[in-house]
DNA sequence: AATTAAATTTAGACAAAACTAAAAATAGGT
DNA sequence: ACCTATTTTTAGTTTTGTCTAAATTTAATT
């Protein structure tokens, strides 16, 4: 598996394609940030390689074995991510570039003793579930912010948006995972909302609310 | 710079090519398993760059900022090492073909936070001394323990050979750095060693000696 | 059903890093 | 100083992953 590969796995599972809907060359080309006749190339080896089925003009989507190869990769990702913050200090908002580099470290047990050095962990530093060995993943059943019912509480796990500057923003707020967040009111008007948090106050976009995601108090 | 040319860089300083003396590129290419012509290509290439002096048919040698470039791999690759076998529990036979891969991720802070995390190790496992950040590194008086006059003492400091069969014969037989030695008697015919080590006697062959290196008690 | 717009693939080319085979330069021995 | 053996370089290919431009297929609209 040549870094490229593992790269192209990794963003059709992201796009969704082990759900037998195929994900086009174009979306895949975006993401890339190459050119859908690139993409066509990569889908043909890959195809080669039994990794994803691909028919001319239908798109891609993942095989078993693609998608176990993305869910290893993935896993490799984040578990670096959560090494570089519980173990160097690194901010959230500073691991992802990193840990694309790291991802692509060919060696088991380097992965696995990480993992236990890190005592297992489930999700990442933006809350993204981190796959087992065998690729299994816990979904939590979270809801955006944006969503959530004026009065409702939620306890905040994940963000949708892990582009730095919105990390960036989110620490400048104190608004981070595990706070208890309660929608006091949503403005007509904007969307924006009107939350209690950590015994403060305070107003976000909708914008910011959309990005956010929370798990109800059961 | 690439992974290519950051490995033909580590190689030529391991070969001396920083002392003005120019490396054959058939040295070379011996090292990095490839053939003459290819390291031509990169000679030129490097050259281009200002990271080594070329010269046709007179060989290679590091320029400043070459050797500056190539103790920072250097120094990734120790660090990575010390990382894997004192956070990670793996022994000093497994750790370098990992450290191959980890010495090319490009992070500054990454390696610094390594650096840190691990309290500023002077040393490798393999008793391979580290560059600090503005490339120096402790040169440590050692001597092979061939080359110890009989009667004399000292301490195991590090391994002339680091291939794996090597370290995995050490440990088999319980030699590890820190152990302090005296040599008992030397066998003219074989040049085989009697030692004394941590409480016990035991022969070791010429070829054994010659690529353990220990520090004279001053 | 025909036409047009959009998406996708093909064909041909390029850059990096390697190779092979052949040519050129150097070094050693007499 | 010459010849030969060795070392080194050149020239021309290969592979991987990409690109551009042109051709083709699909989808959408009338």
């Amino acid at each position: 598996m040549t870094r490229s590969e593992e790269n192209y796995l990794k963003i059709i599972f992201h796009l969704g394609g082990s759900n037998s809907t195929p994900i086009t060359t174009n979306a895949i080309a975006e993401q890339m940030e190459t050119k859908p006749s690139s993409v066509t190339d990569m889908a043909k080896k890959l195809a080669e390689k039994g990794l994803v089925n691909y028919k001319k003009y239908q798109g891609v989507s993942l095989t078993d074995q693609g998608t176990k190869t993305a869910l290893s990769i993935i896993r490799k990702h984040r578990l670096w991510e959560v090494f570089l913050v519980k173990k160097l200090d690194f901010s959230w908002d500073e691991v992802h570039e990193v840990a694309e580099q790291l991802e692509h470290i060919k060696s088991e047990k380097l992965i696995d003793k990480i993992d236990e050095l890190l005592e297992f962990p489930k999700f990442d530093p933006h809350g993204d579930p981190i796959p087992s060995k065998d690729g299994k993943f816990m979904v939590r059943d979270k809801q955006l912010l944006s969503e959530v019912a004026i009065g409702d509480k939620g306890v905040c796990v994940g963000v949708k948006d892990s582009s730095a500057p919105f990390l960036k923003f989110l620490d400048k707020n104190k608004i981070a995972l595990g706070h208890t967040i309660q929608v006091l009111e949503k403005e007509d008007f904007d969307q924006s909302l009107h939350i209690a948090m950590e015994g403060r106050e305070l107003r976000i976009s909708h914008q910011i609310a959309s990005n956010l995601y929370v798990k109800k108090n059961e």
